[in-house]
DNA sequence: CGTTTGAGAAATGCATGCATTTTGGAGGAT
DNA sequence: ATCCTCCAAAATGCATGCATTTCTCAAACG
């Protein structure tokens, strides 16, 4: 049965994702986080620009109050600014502002790696870790990646860098990282899905793949502080990724978030 | 005048604090975040229970909308946990996730030292951390502090950390330490409050006082890794402190959080 | 011509009530 | 005694409407 006081049926319109929780909004709260989300890293709002909760609302089809929620919590992930009385601006980022975000995540992964090194208890557990990383490289020795090539590494980077995360055995590093990783272009899939694959860019994948046995093998051989470095250098890799896009001027939709950049 | 649905007035009672803009409750959602913080950080919430709105709302006097919205505040804060469809569990912390929460603050926090040293730009940014750590000094090094020098002390030490993260100059760093820093015993300013001052955490104030000073010569010599170093060391007084109170069995009233502790 | 003021318009804060979902336990079956 | 089934009570999600604050801009003032 339809709530009496809403207007419209069927709102929550579920569609057909893998298997992130989030991302089969179960609540008007959930839609408008995910919608306001990608409309921010399209860059469909300006920096600086101030939100209007009421139209914005009605463009959503939502209420104000799950709006409201959606924005509080894009406040949290960085998007946006709270001003107590004056509603919500939406932030905006500098080239440092990205560097600095992506040394913070290699800062954090690093501690991680040299945790797990530290607090390993079986080297076994690296096993996940070691199939991930086998199967990346065999990824990028194929010859092109197809566009489910492309998803297919991001989705194994990302259960690489977990499972590497998961290894230091600490909640608030953890939480830490997670919280380091909201922004679009902090993540360790930032800049991933250029279509543009130079040569450079070939390159800049088989030394992240190499990277990753380097930290297993770090980790599997207790050397924390050698773990660490590489993974903070491996963090760079964005970086490098990052300065090529840049300087081959690249469309800004290959660029996460790249409208919200200033300077 | 008062809104017609509201059954009570003059609800907002405006205290007399400091100059912490959210210590005056300007609203009710400001308020109720306030009252359960508070509660929280007293432990009169079990460790995993879960929080019911409408009980609670009553009893804070405020509606469930803004209670809603400081029960989400304090998730992002790290109290709390949320589920869904089904409400709001208290987090539990074991003695691990706080030496994980203050070596965090410790690398984080040596990060922006580092930082510091190496994009300072004029010497004389130093002064004003120079002129804290110089108060600082003096206080420690007077007889017995007094309940307001207590105080004093605690209010210098976050002057402090506050200038060595500005000198960062790195916003998303700033960030990110203000989010290890929400928990009560990640604070700098933890375990500060202990009432047994024995002779022992004397001299840790005195090693935390001097530490400051090595710590403001390093990024004046830019020596960005050995203002890292100490920087981190200095994080590990924290530490030191916590032990110390565990150690001497204190009352728990003395801990922030204490209650929050399992294991 | 720039600044201030004030009134109307619009936006945010939130109190309330309803729909849906979850929960907890009584009753029955195994 | 343990487990399942089902229903009532309670809890969360949120749509709406009102009060207060903020914003806008035009007219008056310096």
């Amino acid at each position: 049965m339809e709530q009496s006081p809403s207007p419209k049926l069927q709102k929550v319109t579920p569609r057909e994702y893998s298997q992130d929780e989030a991302a089969r909004p179960s609540s008007q709260t959930a839609r408008a986080t995910l919608a306001l989300r990608e409309m921010l890293v399209q860059g469909l709002f300006r920096p600086g620009e101030r939100i209007r909760e009421v139209p914005l609302a009605a463009k959503l089809d939502v209420s104000r109050i799950p709006l409201h929620l959606a924005l509080e919590r894009l406040v949290h992930e960085g998007f946006l600014e709270m001003h107590p009385r004056r509603g919500f601006i939406v932030q905006h980022f500098s080239t440092v502002d990205i560097y600095d975000s992506i040394e913070l995540r290699g800062m954090l992964e690093g501690a991680a790696a040299r945790l797990g090194a530290e607090r390993l208890r079986d080297a076994k557990d690296l096993a996940p870790m070691e199939s991930t990383a086998a199967d990346m490289l065999a990824l990028v020795r194929k010859s092109k990646l197809s566009i489910d090539g492309f998803r297919r590494y991001i989705d194994l980077n990302a259960e690489f860098h977990a499972h590497l995360i998961a290894l230091a055995h600490s909640r608030m590093l953890q939480r830490a990282i997670e919280r380091a990783c909201t922004l679009p272009f902090a993540s360790p899939s930032a800049f991933l899905k250029r279509q543009t694959i130079s040569p450079d860019l070939r390159e800049l994948f088989l030394i992240s793949a190499d990277q990753h046995f380097q930290i297993i093998e770090a980790i599997a051989g207790r050397e924390g502080m050698r773990a660490e470095i590489i993974t903070r250098e491996h963090a760079r890799v964005a970086r490098r990724n990052l300065e090529d896009a840049l300087r081959s001027r690249e469309v800004p939709s290959d660029i996460p978030g790249a409208k919200l950049i200033i300077a």
